[in-house]
DNA sequence: AATGAATGAGCCTTCATTCAT
DNA sequence: AATGAATGAAGGCTCATTCAT
């Protein structure tokens, strides 16, 4: 299960009623959109505020600062890529006989795959505002999910990855999406990566029982 | 064989003279330094030169502006890395029974390893300014020599990879490495590190070749 | 009829309030006090806020740049003498006897006369950024309204000046004027200056119509 | 006869020698060509040594700063009209019956007339650079020359023109060429034009007369 | 005489943030 | 709660000028 996002408290006003959460949702779509449009040195606070049809003075009613809409953003885009890959991958309940390993990298690309834009946007942001790794954490978490299940349905003789085991395997898998998508690849959506990223997976897997 | 990096062409005059040459990697030296001690926002061009001793006017002597600094810097950097790895796994003459893939990531590993922080602000600060592919290139380069190298040792019975393989075996590969810098994770310069990331790639190879 | 000048839109929020309006004024007078002691070089945007007593955030608040500051404060200054010449020139009723062209000639010398240096500076920003012609013409207009009024009113059997007379009336009698007031030239303000441009106008009308 | 131009003294050594009057000469065109081409703001010191093909030390040899240079530049072109002028207009001889107002104002025209691009960006240095009169008066000698011998060929009973006289006729005159220059107006080659300066000018030294 | 690397004051401009209304 | 005018620190960058070689 995720580490709760919501651990970053506000000190502003958090929104309790409608208007105010459309408030704030208006302003992060605002922010989201420039960003796809025209990158992070676009993203003014001024900007965004005015995209958002309100005014500066109320978007520092519910950011503390720029720093804070950013991550706030991030937080948004994350959990809406978590929330794809669990819908996808993550219920219990799969049809016998499915590949889940399959299904959960089908999951990844696909959920990191859209507004592929935004997303490199959000992560550069991410980047350069040296929060990435708050917002990476989740996904692993997800990835080592899917390991963890994996490796305990039988299938393979694993009971255990070490920490290091664990965290080759995730930032290899999450190593090539990230790099598709950042490079704009055209391989990303093709049938051939699911099938190559299963392999890494299921080979390295392997080889770990082998050993 | 790795394009030459000379490409990009400054329109201001380049170094002709030793004072000159001792110029700019003074300015370049202050930037990875203010970028390893205090981060890319506190990379100000008037900090930069304050640092390396000379005035701001003698900075746009040699590069274009802020961007162009730092794509030098990052320029350099990878060449660093680059001849760092050239130098230990690229030798044409590896004592007999030498394992050149276990050879080939200690030395990527120690390469990216050094220097963690300047390393880690000048990729931050390469994706920041959307240049980081650039520079990704030529890594990849190396990296597809390895796996080039590798299947072609007679040790496996692979004649080719396809280029969603290479891909997802260099990007894997970069993946677990960038990922452990970014996140100054402990494991890097750990033995275990070494032998799952050889295990990742062995694993794959042989995946390949079972298949 | 003057093309209105309003014409030039900025991009910057215009000032809908009074506090907004007294700022813009503010500006403009500290920048033509400036341009007045100091000249156009000493005219720096800085300059020009502190002097206003407003913060050189408000000054960009209101003008794009400095180019546009320059041309709002020509816009002004134009604005005034021509407000000024048709004030005592333009009015229909005119006592019977009077002579117009006198009256109008006398109002442009009082109206370029009054605070000679700060036009001069003016125009010779408006010159040296390139958009001198486009306050130029509003004064031309004003001249071609004399010309026009002066041939319709019976004293001369002139019914139609051609384009390039118009323009040799105009220009001349500007040229005088103009060049009066960037030398600084004392005769500006003497009866002999009003009598003898009185008589080029007079003296080319009588020869066009004599032709 | 013009006040001689040699009255500002430069502090630097003045060109001895074919060498040095050379590399004043490529300096001064160099500063013309990147006048005509691209403006005065492009016209920086480097600039200049750069396409005169010196250094920008040797500049600074031969011109005290850049006002000196600009300085330099107006009073060459200046001289390069006035010689045009009198070329045409000047002589003492001409043939019998010849008009020498029109030939005169033909001459003034077609001198300011001709590279009018670089003229305007000149007589555009020297506003801003609050020169401009000490340039001026020449042209008005010439002019006042013109005036003189005018009224004392015994055509007109004119035997002197007063100082508001002579004022408003040169700079009557010059404004009308002046204009048609800054406003590139297509009117400044016509024969119309020539003929209306030239009844200008009739006009109103008749004008005179028959006061 | 010539060179051109070096200088650095100072310019224009941006933009995150505040606070009186 | 919302507004938006105002703020001002700070940044990138230019360019006239100097001086050691």
């Amino acid at each position: 299960m995720p580490r709760s996002l919501e651990t970053v408290e506000s000190k502003r006003r958090s929104p309790r009623q409608a208007r105010a959460a459309a408030t704030v949702d208006a302003i992060l779509e605002a922010a989201a959109q420039i960003l796809e449009a025209d990158g992070l040195e676009a993203l003014t606070t001024n900007r965004v505020a005015e995209r958002a049809g309100v005014s500066i003075g109320s978007l520092y009613q519910y950011f503390n600062d720029k720093s804070d809409l950013l991550r706030m953003l991030a937080r948004r885009e994350m959990e809406r890529v978590l929330a794809e890959v669990m819908r996808i991958a993550g219920s219990e309940h799969l049809e016998p006989g499915t590949d889940r390993t399959r299904v959960s990298v089908r999951a990844m690309i696909r959920a990191f795959g859209g507004r592929q834009r935004a997303r490199k946007a959000v992560i550069q942001a991410a980047f350069a505002h040296g929060f990435a790794m708050e917002f990476l954490r989740p996904a692993q978490v997800v990835a080592d999910g899917i390991a963890t299940r994996f490796y305990s349905d039988g299938r393979l003789p694993i009971t255990r990855l070490t920490p290091v085991q664990a965290f080759v395997l995730t930032r290899s898998v999450m190593g090539v999406i990230r790099a598709a998508v950042l490079e704009d690849s055209p391989l990303l959506k093709t049938q051939a990566m699911e099938d190559e990223v299963v392999r890494l997976i299921e080979s390295y897997l392997r080889g770990i029982a082998d050993a």
